[in-house]
DNA sequence: AGAATCTGACACTGTCCAGTGTCAACAATT
DNA sequence: AATTGTTGACACTGGACAGTGTCAGATTCT
């Protein structure tokens, strides 16, 4: 009845209490945690794959058992970011939608900001090429948010390439700001700076959709 | 009298007329060039010693005459690129100032936005660990240029620090719009984007420097 | 012409590291 | 208690590539 060979990868017996695939599970999200860190600080190219297992304090053997490369490793860590950005910013866009942002950028401020490695993650080490179709995919998801969201509003959207440009020019502007932020060489509170993306993200949008007055 | 062993990094001799310190300016010239075109394309961790000698027709020999590692090849493209950059932008600034910020980022585009090879090394392989410094110093260029230029004009500076994020907000925007553009993700001519990154820079600047009417 | 140097092609060595295999201790199942 | 699956430590292999060396042919100088 098949015996698994030592090469076969088979886990099915409880261990310890712990089922097999939750087992794999945990040691999956060990493993990611493990990258987020490593990738966050010294980026991706700097890291090896045991420098991976060890941070997760595994082997070697564990990290194939989820992953076929580091690539891998690295688009699942993205993955993730963008997800846990997802879950906070989408919620606040569909509550309070565009014309009152704040609440968005303070969602946007919890989720990313809060951690200088989910920062240099996103913004920098997304660029590895191995990554850039996430990355593009990110910035899609602004687009979208930005677009689809909040329909009835009184924006005649000029035409799609600008809105797209925008939502380039406004991710762009956070990304690097948040980066230079993060890197502390930006001398400002977090209420500071979300006040500032606040602004900009105002004044870079088209201009009916704001009734102006209260723009200083 | 010493005659030049092997190893021994001596060049002397004219060779088919040209002396020799121009022939080695000429193949270091011929390898920066050959790293723009990896670089801009394939990326720098893509690419190896061995690529960048067969793109510029020499052998590893001389590409060791001139730089101690790929890293260093990589500095001395970025450097370049700036230096270049810096050749039209900085006369631009110098002679039209902020108040007419058109011909600045007419001069940008002409100076980057013309090359999507120089865009991706500027924007994307700038973030490589090794000229992290270099994308720093490109940046500060532009905060400084900012805000030495044109110092009798009616704006006062709120604080230094809302500057550097404003300075950190714009290159980022117009970096990020310029990679979206390289990539073919956005569908506009140069002027259209031209027209829009001055937009978008006299929106986020402090309001009061531009008199507002001639704005849309 | 003969000596010295320059050039390009390519061989060679050493290192780093991904990916796989081995083994002994341990835990579950029968 | 015996068997089988599970775990961690570590050895092993092979490939890629950086950096250096060798050599033969071409060019310049005396």
């Amino acid at each position: 009845m098949a015996a698994a060979l030592p090469g076969s990868e088979g886990s099915v017996r409880p261990y310890k209490g712990v089922p097999a695939d939750q087992r794999i599970a945990e040691r999956r999200a060990r493993l990611v945690q493990a990258g987020l860190q490593r990738f966050g600080t010294v980026g991706i190219a700097a890291t090896r794959v045991d420098d991976v297992c060890a941070e997760a304090g595994l082997t070697k053997r564990y990290f194939y058992e989820s992953f076929a490369s580091l690539d891998e490793l690295a688009g699942a860590a993205v993955d993730q970011a963008i997800a846990e950005l997802a879950t906070v910013v989408v919620p606040a866009v569909a509550e309070h939608g565009w014309r009152n942002p704040r609440p968005v950028f303070e969602a946007f401020a919890s989720g990313l900001l809060a951690d200088p490695r989910t920062i240099r993650l996103l913004v920098t080490e997304a660029q590895h090429p191995a990554l850039a179709a996430k990355r593009q995919q990110l910035i899609e998801l602004a687009v979208d948010l930005w677009l689809e969201a909040d329909p009835l509003t009184d924006r005649a959207p000029e035409n799609l390439s600008t809105q797209r440009l925008l939502a380039h020019a406004m991710a762009g502007a956070a990304g690097e700001v948040a980066l230079a932020w993060a890197n502390g060489r930006l001398d400002l509170t977090l209420e500071e700076m979300i006040d500032h993306l606040v602004r900009i993200f105002v004044r870079i949008t088209p201009a009916r959709r704001y009734p102006e007055p209260g723009l200083r």
